[in-house]
RNA sequence: GGCCCAAUGGUCAAGAGGUUAAGACACCACCCUUUCACGGUGGAAUCCCGGGUUCGAUUCCCGGUUGGGUCACCA
């Protein structure tokens, strides 16, 4: 059975063959056009932007083709791996509405082309790589991290290429009966592919959004199984997307450098390569520079940053759409209302060159999409976000959910909906003056407008207040006060000769509004009262009547 | 350093061999408005450089520059 004579030396326990894996493994049966992606995350307990942007190119490949998109765990690098790191990428996703139709889940692994956590897969791995070293592509090294780096030394004293290739390949043609030797004496060893690469061929490989690309042929003798028999990212990549049925791989272009490898892995393998498509880096402004977004330097990379700003799903992935599509915000000005999976994801409109994230436009999107929400869905958000990130305000907020919801219907729905709330967070600054703990008021004196003044229309105005006035006879009101105190009550009256007259309606409004929200800029402020209710509105019309006004500091 | 990718306003970008070079964010001004927000109108602002092909190049080709990526038993 075994050809080789180290077949059995390294492969003990694998009988089996890459024929036996392609029936259990068989193509899946789909129709024309259906497309399988796959996301393919580290456990590392850190998502980011990145994660999500390639995320949201496969889910929305996958699905409107109508194919598959699965969740694959590559925990090969158990030093990288955190506890609870699956759980994590699980939560993103739950979160982000990327659901997967196969992979991991939190019950376990679903779909017939598992296991999908990688570490499980090695009996899959071990057929393959026994069948190179079978054909005489793969070989065992024992080249130590000592002379490995001894000979990136000597590679760059003589500007030579990095890399076990050619002459540097040292454990390539060691004698089957040396290496039955050495392994028997426990020395450790890795199994490197024999690449038969040479420097001067060129290849070309299509990608899907980059066009054919030409590339210097792979000459690398790349490990496919490291020391602890576990695959490298090439080797788990190659057989993993062949057996697993991928078509497509989304990737970050930091990939691209050895796509070389990818392509010969799956020539020797003699399979045929899925599609590629490479997405470009997200990048961010340091200083004057441009530069990739790091995960050591920039907190923004990170998803839970989002999170804990209080920006909603629905906006981040808004945002990220814009940039893999940048057609997508004009549909989505044309259709506000729809779901974002109506509009038509193309492959074709994903550019190539990275685009800097930028957090006023995020900023925009996000203000948008809350507006676009019911005053329910915004409060189940800012209630659930105020939850896990500030307890005082959520208890505060859900004292009387039907009290904030009314407060967040103010100005909502509509054709021209305010845009107060850019994030949860930002929220309480918005809100907070409903709530008494937040209520701070700043009692400045507004422009026209001094002590005495305030003292009498508090006066008059605490006994005409009545909370069942409509619009016009509440406003009616300060324009009566307006008028007793000298002040315009009419604003185009006022505009037109403003030196009659000491000040105008909007002065008045403008004390009381200090008065009930604490400070000079609020929503509708009738509105406002409505929702505060008599009681606390006249407490606090109470309250400012007796505080000590201060002058505006001068400009 | 080798190899690879990219380059249109401050940012995201559409775009085609001949255009007044879209649109959005941000910015400025004005209008609307009892404040703010919304909305409206207008404004400033872009084809990296040098060659070549062409009647004509921001667009195609070559070179350079700049930025980015990558050269692990990490992914």
């Amino acid at each position: 059975m075994d050809q080789h004579p180290l077949s059995a030396l390294l492969f003990p326990d694998i009988s089996a063959v890459p024929a036996d894996l392609e029936g259990r493994f068989p193509p899946r049966a789909l129709a024309d056009g259906a497309r399988v992606t796959r996301m393919a995350p580290s456990p590392t307990g850190f998502m980011h932007l990145g994660n999500l942007y390639g995320a949201i190119a496969d889910e929305r490949l996958a699905h409107q083709s109508g194919g598959v998109f699965y969740l694959r765990i590559e925990d090969t690098d158990q030093k990288r791996e955190v506890e609870g790191g699956v759980a994590t990428i699980l939560n993103v996703f739950g979160e982000y509405g990327l659901p997967f139709d196969e992979g991991v889940t939190s019950g376990g692994d679903k779909g017939a082309y598992g296991p999908y956590r990688q570490r499980q897969r090695r009996e899959i791995y071990h057929i393959c790589a026994k069948h190179l070293l079978e054909a005489g592509l793969a070989y065992p090294c024992f080249l130590t991290e000592e002379e490995l780096n001894a000979m990136r030394e000597t590679q760059a004293e003589q500007k030579l290429d990095f890399g076990c290739y050619g002459a540097f390949a040292k454990s390539r043609d060691i004698p089957a009966e040396e290496v039955k030797r050495r392994i028997e004496a426990g020395e450790q060893y890795v199994v490197r592919f024999r690449s038969s690469g040479s420097a001067e061929n060129r290849i070309k490989v299509d990608d899907m959004i980059r066009g054919t690309l030409e590339l210097p042929e792979n000459i690398q003798d790349v490990v496919i199984l490291k020391s602890d028999g576990i695959p490298t990212y090439h080797f788990a990549h190659v057989v993993d997307d062949h057996f697993m049925r991928t078509g497509i791989v989304v990737r970050g272009e930091e990939w691209l450098a050895t796509l070389p490898i990818h392509v010969q892995l799956f020539a020797a393998m003699g399979w045929k390569a899925p599609k590629y498509l490479h997405t470009a880096h997200l990048m961010k402004m340091d200083g004057a520079a441009k530069r990739k977004l790091s995960k050591r330097k920039d907190p923004e990379l990170a998803l839970s940053f989002y999170g804990e700003e209080g920006y909603p799903a629905a906006a981040v992935k808004e945002y990220l759409m814009m940039l893999l599509n940048s057609n997508f915000e004009d549909w989505r000005l044309a259709n506000p209302a729809l779901p974002m999976e109506d509009f038509p994801f193309s492959a074709k409109k994903m550019g190539t060159s990275g685009a800097l994230f930028d957090m006023a436009k995020l900023d925009d999107v996000s203000r948008n999409v809350i507006a676009r929400m019911d005053a329910d869905e915004a409060y189940e958000l800012l209630a659930l976000w105020a939850l896990a990130h500030d307890v005082a305000f959520a208890a505060a907020l859900s004292k009387d959910p039907a009290f904030t919801k009314a407060a967040l219907a103010i100005g909502r729905g509509g054709k021209k909906p305010r845009k107060d709330i850019t994030t949860w967070r930002g929220a309480k600054e918005y809100l907070g003056f409903f709530y008494t703990p937040y209520f701070a008021p700043d009692f400045t004196l507004p422009q026209n407008v001094t002590a005495e003044k305030v003292a009498v229309i508090f006066d008059e105005y605490t006994h005409l207040y009545n909370e069942t006035d409509d619009a016009d006879a509440w406003f009616g009101k300060l324009k009566d006060i307006a008028a007793a105190i000298g002040y315009a009550a009419d604003m185009k009256e006022y505009k037109q000769s403003p030196e009659n007259y000491e000040g105008n309606v909007g002065d008045v409004s403008m004390v009381v509004r200090i008065a009930v929200t604490g400070r000079q800029q609020s929503p509708d402020l009738r509105e406002v009262m409505c929702v505060l209710g008599k009681a606390e509105v006249l407490r606090r019309l109470e309250a400012a009547k007796t505080a000590a006004w201060q002058a505006a500091p001068a400009q």
